[in-house]
DNA sequence: CATAAGCTGGTGCTTCAGGA
DNA sequence: TCCTGAAGCACCAGCTTATG
């Protein structure tokens, strides 16, 4: 109880600014089931007096049954009341703002309309004010609504599940594409659905330029160290896919950061120059293979990865995926 | 090369809807 | 009126990437 009282002069004092001063009141003509349950102390805030209710037993706390007791004693005035408690459900707390009645619950909450005051600790969420760059989770998002593969509208956990993502990424994917106004976010209870807005053509045209290469580093490796089920044809290779160009002599792969982490750990060799077996390897910021399109990487990715090469067959091959595309 | 900045997932708390 | 489960959220730690 010294504990909560020190805590909750600190807190008061803290968050109000106002001078806290906290005295035993005297409880010898109180009935013992309420001394029991509540230690009771004159406390005032910068003048204001109250009477502040000490939660003995914070578990089985009633408001209704905590009024009723409180109006059984003379020196109280119910209007004064403040109870403090180191912490409280929130559904209780939620009845006693309704109520009216004032509680603190120090670092946590305090509600004090006596002095026109309620506060949280818990910051409002911070969400990205403008977004320069999306993160690569984003982009993932982006890339898979471009493709034509999220219909209608999502949540954060239903992405999370189809892109292997944590919940968590996705809900931060979610603010970023919100506040770039890319997609529009409902709020229905706690759930908040994402739908993008409409026409293909003019989103991607306006989130390319923040998009990024999903290329962080190009190994070569032999190709029969390959694995399989996690490369997608890349780069000039997928490009030969798409379009006219001709298939590169050294083929080229994609794989995920995670995918190159356990290569890299299972100690696979990096051939540092050209070599007959050898091939590409491209290690990406996110996993090409839940956006592979066909035989390659999805046409946005490779976009982003091939742009800026100063080979006017790639710019050709480029400009022609994209006029197909979109 | 060291430090800063950025990205991500785990953890534990809060909120909300719905049911007892 | 109270409780419970699910979803969302902030904080934090660990790791990677960028920068001087």
């Amino acid at each position: 109880m010294d504990q909560l009282l020190k805590n909750l002069v600190r807190y008061l004092s803290e968050v109000t600014g106002l001078a806290v001063i906290a005295k035993p009141m005297n409880s010898d003509n109180l009935p013992y089931f309420l001394v029991r349950q509540y230690a009771l102390y004159q406390l005032t805030i910068g003048g204001t007096p109250f009477t502040a209710a000490f939660l003995q037993e914070e578990a089985d706390f009633k408001p209704a049954q905590f009024l009723k007791h409180m109006r059984k004693v003379p020196s109280v005035k119910v209007n004064e009341l403040c109870i403090v408690a180191q912490s409280l459900p929130t559904y209780v707390r939620k009845r006693l703002i309704e109520k009216g009645i004032s509680f603190v619950i120090p670092s946590v909450q305090m509600y004090l309309p006596a002095l026109g005051m309620d506060l949280r600790s818990r910051a409002v969420r911070q969400k990205p004010l403008t977004v320069d760059r999306f993160s690569p989770a984003t982009q993932v998002v982006l890339i898979c609504w471009l493709l034509g593969r999220i219909e209608g509208d999502v949540t954060p956990l239903e992405l999370s599940k189809r892109l292997e993502y944590s919940a968590m990424t996705m809900s931060r994917a979610v603010d970023e594409l919100e506040v770039s106004k890319v997609a529009y976010v409902e709020r229905s209870g706690r759930e908040r659905r994402v739908s993008f807005a409409g026409d293909r053509q003019a989103i991607w045209a306006e989130v390319w330029p923040r998009m990024r290469n999903p290329v962080s580093r190009v190994v070569r490796i032999f190709e029969n160290k390959l694995p399989r089920e996690n490369a997608v044809p890349a780069g000039i290779t997928a490009l030969s896919l798409r379009t006219l160009l001709n298939e590169p002599v050294c083929p080229e792969y994609a794989i995920s950061r995670d995918t190159w982490k356990a290569m890299d750990k299972a100690g696979v060799d990096i051939i540092p120059v050209e070599e007959p077996g050898t091939c590409l390897l491209q290690v990406w910021c996110y996993a090409p293979k839940h956006l592979q399109v066909d035989e390659g990487v999805d046409p946005f990715s490779l976009f982003l990865s091939l742009q800026g090469t100063n080979d006017e067959r790639i710019e050709m091959a480029l400009e022609d995926m994209m006029g197909q595309l979109i």
